[in-house]
RNA sequence: GCUCGGGUGGCGGAAUUGGUAUACGCGCAACACUUAAAAUGUUGUCUGCGAAAGCGGAUGCGGGUUCGACUCCCGCCCCGAGCACCA
């Protein structure tokens, strides 16, 4: 037996895989379809590290694994290139965007193709390629058709650093999500996609995501932030005006003492006239302007605002006159940016009646308000006709009378969608003199990304495609005369917001997908990826399909039926990998060392898969000593040779490693079917290796003195079962048994139930509850049979003397309990 | 503050419907092989008392249910994630 070399196993069968084409997947057969799928990655120039491939190698042993069950899988990869990370880094190595992508993609390529991954590269797609994002500005203007794309002018997000616009999901506290800049209100023109109108049916669909991990469901239903409530109307006195509020508590609209306007909120403007301290607003207009994101909404106790002098405002019911307010702690992209102020019933108002000395008027009852707001539910008070209703009652008929309505608000916020930035998709709009705004038409598409000298943001508000005159000058494809093409280009998250479908028909020129394809490989049936993409990636995904789904495109109104979160492997100092902290692992290195097969071991060994783990090379060295084993089993198979001495007839099934041997071996691929099935890698894992010592140290049983011994088909098994995890060195061992065929062929070995049934079972005594004894018993032992050998034990006896037996129980197979006095 | 996870040896982590807690791996120790080391193999390795046999204790803390609890229930503490002056 020649030595266990990695490098120059997993080579050779890399070429020979590529060669013969065995991770092609074809879209016509007669087997049933399985698509999986890894969160494409956005090649940035640093390259992989080893934390990276834990979810490709996932995907890879669970799209081999059915395979080997006789599904017709789809597991694609491609590259997620546009985009502010691939930018940046081109700017930082002062190298075109458009280059950058190429040499970036061709390491990442390099990279995965080491790792023995089954991914089939005739669909290799790439959200730069101009046939792919012909399909991402098609599906644009399908929304812009639809009347789901508007402009606005409203202030969004503005990262200075990256000179751009952002929507609210790539902000994190208030912060760039990309470069860690304080973000900045900055008022823009912009287009933006109405997905506040796909609020409700993404929250309600989550509901139907049975494989869903909750944790996600949860995060989303958290991102969406739906609140049912009221919107009411104060009328202001001597005015035309109205302020509308929204709350969830219209049953506390007795309690109203005060009414709070957003310092931002237009209406403020309109009700200049009134105002007789508008020098103070300005000021106090200023200073709230000042405050970034984060100052503004830190839950602060110390709540600033200030009484609009002359503007009262009418309550709906008593007429009573109310104070109006402008106060910071009210949001003006929330709700209607104006608030009811109950300070009884809410903390907030509590602590801002507190502070500038403010009626608390006390509507339901239950709470002590001298102390604190009351804001749990109780029976009403102080409430006129309403007196004595449940408060939950209260909330239709309260609205009702004040003529209010009910609503539903959400946190979601609409999708700002214009970056002013060079890579990126462009818009594909054309502002023409006479027509106003007019899409593109679709047999102009792809409306390409120019080649250009200067990609840096200009910081403007314009896209650097603005200077670009040539491109940018244009004729009107309606009435031909002067236009100019919308500049700013599409975000990240929009090529990759459909990219799975493309997966399933990557050449169509004719169409985004084939409609007889798409029916064939939709949905998706598992999708692996990071966290970090729960309430970013996954919501635009799933708004983009139902609108899809809408116009007729797709099948499904979900695109991913089941979906796996994976955990961060962290650096061996349990900080994330990074060159900052120079504890990054590259995963070529460990390749070669140790080999891309140890590699996937110890992955998918080391923790559970949806937890962030530290990465540890020493440990590493278990996983290649595991393999080692395996491969010096070859050594040990039972030659042919030696049956056919014994007698010409006797065929090798009857040879066998062993009886104790043989029920381990079932046991084990049932163990190892379930846990691939459950994504328990690492406890398959571990039956393999207990699987394998016993094989290398106790043979035949527990008879001594013979050699070693596993027979060939019992090996053979083991190797199958391994194939997923391990396809170098399976495939190696597999044609040094004497095979042409690739073992990836294969069928998936199948365990026999009554292999599964031991003969002898373990039984343990326990007396008052704890363990005295164990035996073993023949299966099927009657209670009188166990307790015949229990009581005849010493170490059970002992504690019986002089002591009564009040009770005994008895679980068959399991346990004999004992109570004493 | 609300919501969702989680807390088990020196370390990563196992444990089916409640039924022998600590599988598997790392590390460590001793032994074998070796001139030696590495590699490999064997044995041991939760903890207290004890020479040993053995006896007791332990799954974040405190209670409860049960013959029996890592597992179920109640109340806390700590860690991670999402949301957050959201009206």
């Amino acid at each position: 037996m020649k030595e266990y070399n990695h490098l120059r196993i997993e080579p050779k069968w890399r070429k020979i895989w590529e060669k013969k084409g065995i991770n092609k997947t074809l879209d016509k057969t007669n087997k049933p379809k399985f698509y999986i799928l890894d969160m494409f990655p956005y090649p940035s120039g640093q390259g992989l590290h080893v934390g990276h491939p834990r979810g490709f190698v996932a995907t890879d042993i669970y799209s081999r694994f059915k395979k080997m069950n006789g599904f017709n899988v789809l597991h694609p990869m491609g590259w997620d290139a546009f985009g502010l990370p691939a930018e940046n880094y081109a700017i930082k190595m002062k190298v075109n965007p458009m280059l950058m992508d190429k040499l970036n993609v061709k390491r990442y390529k390099e990279q995965i193709s080491i790792l023995g991954l089954n991914y089939d590269w005739t669909r290799e797609i790439n959200t730069t390629d101009p046939n792919y994002y012909k399909w991402t500005q098609w599906a644009f203007l399908q929304m812009y058709k639809k009347g789901l794309v508007v402009e606005s002018d409203e202030p969004i997000n503005w990262c200075p650093s990256c000179k751009t616009g952002l929507a609210n999901e790539d902000l994190e506290d208030g912060k760039c999500e990309r470069c860690g800049t304080t973000i900045e209100k900055k008022p823009l023109r912009q287009w933006v996609i109405k997905i506040t109108d796909y609020a409700d049916r993404l929250l309600a669909d989550l509901d139907e995501l049975k494989d869903w991990p909750e944790n996600i469901k949860e995060s989303q239903r958290n991102w969406i932030g739906r609140s049912e409530g009221s919107e009411l109307w104060f009328n202001i006195v001597h005015s035309e005006e109205k302020i509308r509020v929204f709350t969830t508590r219209p049953d506390t609209l007795f309690g109203v003492t005060y009414i709070v306007l957003a310092p931002e909120n237009k209406l403020v403007d309109e009700l200049k006239p009134f105002i007789k301290n508008w020098p103070e607003v300005e000021k106090y207009r200023d200073e709230v302007k000042k405050k970034t994101e984060i100052e503004r909404t830190t839950v602060d106790k110390n709540k600033t605002g200030l009484l609009l002098e002359g503007v009262e405002a009418k309550h709906p019911i008593t007429k009573e006159k109310i104070p109006v307010f402008i106060a910071d702690y009210v949001l003006n992209n929330y709700g209607t940016g104006a608030v009811m102020a109950v300070p009884a019933h809410d903390e907030r108002d509590f602590a801002f009646a507190k502070k500038y000395n403010l009626a608390i008027k006390e509507v339901i009852s239950g709470g002590n308000i001298e102390k604190e707001a009351y804001t749990r539910s109780g029976i009403l008070i102080n409430s006129g006709e309403f007196d004595d209703l449940d408060n939950e009652e209260a909330k239709t008929k309260i609205t009702d009378a004040a003529d209010g309505e009910k609503k539903v608000t959400y946190k979601l916020k609409d999708w700002v969608f214009s970056r002013q930035r060079y890579w990126g998709e462009p818009i594909p709009l054309i502002h023409c003199e006479n027509c106003g705004v007019v899409p593109v038409p679709e047999k102009d598409l792809p409306v390409k990304l120019p080649k250009v000298k200067f990609y840096e943001p200009t910081g403007t508000g314009e896209s650097p495609l603005a200077a670009i005159t040539k491109w940018v000058n244009t004729k009107c494809p309606v009435c031909k005369g002067k236009a100019k093409r919308e500049t700013n280009t599409m975000p990240q998250w929009a090529g990759s917001s459909w990219y799975y479908l493309r997966y399933i028909d990557p050449k169509n020129k004719k169409a985004l997908v084939d409609k007889k394809k798409e029916k064939y490989w939709s949905p998706i049936d598992l999708y692996v990826g990071g966290g970090e993409h729960n309430t970013r990636h996954l919501i635009y995904a799933r708004f983009w399909h139902k609108f899809l789904f809408d116009i007729g495109i797709v099948n499904y109104k979900e695109p991913f039926m089941k979906l796996m979160n994976l955990g961060m492997i962290l650096g061996s100092d349990g900080r994330k990998m990074s060159k900052r902290w120079g504890n990054v692992v590259n995963p070529d290195d460990v390749v070669k060392n140790v080999g891309a097969d140890t590699l996937r071991v110890y992955e998918s060994f080391m923790g559970p898969f949806d937890q962030e783990i530290a990465w540890s090379t020493d440990n590493m060295v278990g996983s290649r000593r595991f393999l080692d084993k395996v491969w010096k089993l070859q050594d040990k198979v039972i030659k042919k040779k030696k049956v056919e001495n014994k007698s010409a007839k006797l065929s090798e099934t009857e040879t066998s490693t062993g009886k104790e041997f043989e029920i381990l071996l079932h046991k084990t691929i049932k163990k190892v079917t379930d846990d691939i099935l459950n994504f328990s890698f690492n406890t398959a894992i571990s039956a393999f290796m207990i699987l394998v010592n016993f094989a290398e140290t106790r043979p035949n049983g527990c008879s001594s003195g013979r050699e070693t011994e596993i027979t060939k088909s019992d090996y053979e098994i083991i190797l199958k079962l391994l194939a997923p995890f391990t396809p170098h060195m399976a495939e190696e061992i597999w044609a040094n048994l004497g095979h042409k065929k690739s073992i990836h062929l294969e069928k998936w070995p199948k365990y026999d139930e009554e292999k599964l049934v031991l003969e002898k079972i373990i039984i343990s005594v326990q007396i008052n509850g704890k363990p005295r004894a164990t035996f073993e018993m023949p299966i099927k032992s009657t209670q009188g049979e166990v307790e015949k050998i229990a009581f005849s034990k010493e170490e059970v006896s002992k504690w019986l003397v002089g002591k009564k037996i009040l009770k005994k129980m008895f679980i068959k197979e399991k346990i004999l309990a004992i109570i004493t006095n």
